[in-house]
DNA sequence: TTACTTCTGGATCACTTAATATGAAAATCT
DNA sequence: AGATTTTCATATTAAGTGATCCAGAAGTAA
């Protein structure tokens, strides 16, 4: 795009991350301009607003970045080669790991991003609140699957399961911030999914 | 204690009750001196620090108020006269009902109150935290219960109730905030609670 | 009444917020 | 070279932040 004129003196995608590591640690509005231009190198506010044009259009970038890095713990979800069972476990174990790592922040950017917010950021909240609906559709639409391949049974348990998961999923958010390892997480996991168990059908090999 | 001297025009009481509810919609930080002192009836800058001492402080006696009454379904959780399924049970539907009610914000306080801080409130964000690990403390001893009475099999599977149990507790606010009902949660909680029945032992009447 | 205590309203504190304006510096293209 | 384009650093904007201060009003106790 930019071809002529002088190059910018800082990185732009180091810049993101580093907004991104702030926002996830911190939320949307309780970090300031000012934190962001220091983490992202010294920048000016003229270079900040040139190169992302307002704190809410970098969050918008920092969360489609997030999606498509740290997010894609997500994919299995819409992945319809495999095994709805296969896709709603990789998705839990691939995001209580991602979650728990204390190499970035802990917790889900789309759930704790924009948790607190005053009124004139809705607009922030709903477009997380939206990708959480996302997830929720994504989880019931594997179960559906399942139902209807024959790998479940059709009843008032099963309808629940959606349910039950997206709720386990967010709230292992809260778990992974306030310290539970990813080790907890998973052995969790590991017993939630005894629920889909105990209402599998046996399915000819 | 204020026997003499002029007393003062507004309802202490309705206007910590006015405050807890912009606080638990809001959160901590995002809520600022301004909104508090309108929504608490136009109170001026003098009368709220006279009464409440700072922000803060009065954040600090709006989670005991929620404690003292919101907060209140927890409270089987500590009875020891309940049997443990019961005990967890009741807590989880009280909690649902009580988050997924409209006549006041959604989602539990002490989960979503100040889950975006900066660092110079952490020490808002740990008291929350505290009062969360004691949640979770509450609902580990009554597995752990159980299991000394016999009632639940002392297995990997129930290992991780606790940790399965709170992980969806806390998920509740996200799920509530997000628009779901109470008859949801409310089916999701008794899916859920087959994992302790297909773990159950059964006792001599 | 008089003395004392407490609350109220308004002005104001120093500071931070997100966002601009300006002019010079540094690169590319013709 | 020279013209153009873009970025940079500094200063500055107006509005909002939590928090104080003070004069006066309104009550109680003697």
């Amino acid at each position: 795009m930019a071809r002529t004129g002088r190059p910018r003196e800082f990185d732009r995608d180091k810049a993101l991350n580093a907004a991104m590591t702030l926002f996830w640690a911190q939320g949307y509005e309780p970090t300031s301009l000012t934190q962001l231009k220091s983490c992202m190198g010294n920048i000016s506010p003229a270079s900040f607003y040139a190169a992302f044009g307002s704190k809410e259009a970098l969050f918008r970038e920092v969360v489609q970045h997030y999606l498509a890095t740290y997010g894609q713990v997500m994919s299995p979800l819409w992945d319809e080669n495999l095994i709805p069972r296969d896709a709603i476990e990789r998705t839990l174990r691939g995001s209580a790991r991602m979650q728990a790592t204390r190499t970035h922040p802990c917790g889900c950017l789309v759930v704790s991003g924009a948790s607190n917010c005053s009124p004139e950021n809705e607009a922030v909240q709903a477009l997380l609140a939206a990708e959480r609906q996302r997830t929720r559709t994504g989880i019931r639409v594997c179960v559906e699957r399942a139902i209807a391949r024959g790998e479940l049974r059709d009843c008032a348990t099963t309808a629940a399961l959606p349910d039950i998961f997206a709720t386990f999923f967010h709230g292992m958010t809260c778990e992974a911030r306030d310290g539970m390892t990813s080790t907890h997480l998973d052995a969790a996991i590991t017993s939630l999914l005894t629920l889909w168990d105990a209402n599998a059908l046996l399915t000819t090999p």
